[in-house]
DNA sequence: AAAAAACGTTCACTTAAGTTAAGAAAGTAG
DNA sequence: CTACTTTCTTAACTTAAGTGAACGTTTTTT
């Protein structure tokens, strides 16, 4: 199962055995099952996540309505903001499937920094890609309207439609629920006319 | 004029006479004039930008529309995602008041890490920083309707809801320049009653 | 200073999302 | 297998945003 890791990590720079014995040494692979809540409001935490095989679902809880802001799926990394902000977490974040993660604090991080510094490199590119990424999803979601972010979720993600109940991509999306189903059968009649 | 930039910095890290002398040397200050389009679609550029006083603003234009989806004031940095991507530009980056940046490059930026690793832990914390707030502020933005944005910009962000056009905060905060005007006589009203 | 352009507000009308409620379908537990 | 719960869809009604247009104000240009 670390071969997943591995595989990932060879595209950015080449791991010799040493690197990659250090890397499980630190026994940062955990299998998690479907529904579990790693990070809850209020929870000061400092693990990040990468997931290998699963589904990691960010929601916060706002008058007893989860609000659904983000899905992390295979090769995706997580690191909430109260690991960075060192507050209390404000949202909630949990597995919608059976996952394989790695679970890592900054303080493993900084261990595994010291020793093999290909691995900072390694790091702030990843986080120069995701800062990158971040950007152009927010500017998406401020351009497009509900539908548009509907029809450019099912080309972009489609995995998801399958694997994410519908009431949590339709707050990933900015609607409720109601609204999405809505929305589908709006766009099915568009199609056939 | 660059005491404000050792200044911001001396917030996270302190500096040397040397280390100064060495950013001075690398002749990163520019005065630009208000309404200069520092990036436009397009444009393969490889400069990013921290404001030391006056406004950027970045916008894309679909359909003859602007559509702004960030501000950026005193203090705060930019790096467009075409610099991450190395692909052109999807949107533009122009200044909205009179300005003194820095503007800098990957290259210039490389150099002065090797000389001065400590640039390199500044930079790495400031991204940090930046990943976290972004994700806030993406999250907001999910969670809130547009009179809820307008709220809350104007009692987190007052200073720009004076230095910029209306039309430029309406898509910013998500809604047509009509439907702010309304949004707004909405707030008024009920604020009386 | 006059003319032109850009900006902000208001209005009437259209379109789409929120809300409340009911019922069908699917999934889970006993 | 049945009962229960959660999820999804549909519908009628309400609320708010989009659209097109008019009009006064401010800013820019010449």
């Amino acid at each position: 199962m670390q071969e997943l890791l591995f595989d990932f990590i060879s595209k950015y720079v080449a791991l010799t055995e040493k690197e990659k014995a250090a890397l499980v040494d630190l026994n940062i692979f955990k299998t998690v099952k479907k529904g579990t809540v790693l990070l809850a409001e209020g929870d000061r935490s400092s693990d990040g996540y990468f997931v290998l095989e699963g589904c990691l679902r960010s929601y916060y809880v706002l008058e007893g309505e989860e609000k659904t802001t983000a899905f992390y799926t295979e090769m995706e990394g997580l690191t909430p903001v109260c690991v960075l902000t060192k507050q209390p977490s404000e949202y909630f974040v949990s597995t919608s499937e059976d996952c394989i993660l790695t679970v890592s604090d900054p303080s493993m991080e900084a261990e595994i920094f010291e020793k093999f510094p290909k691995f900072e490199t390694l790091c702030r590119v990843l986080s120069e890609e995701l800062l990158a990424k971040q950007q152009i999803n927010f500017d998406d979601f401020k351009i497009a309207t509900p539908e548009q972010r509907y029809l450019s979720l099912l080309e972009k993600r489609p995995d998801l439609m399958q694997r994410v109940p519908q009431h949590q991509l339709a707050s990933f999306i900015g609607v409720k629920p109601q609204s999405l189903s809505r929305l589908r059968a709006r766009i099915i009649k568009k199609s056939k006319s």
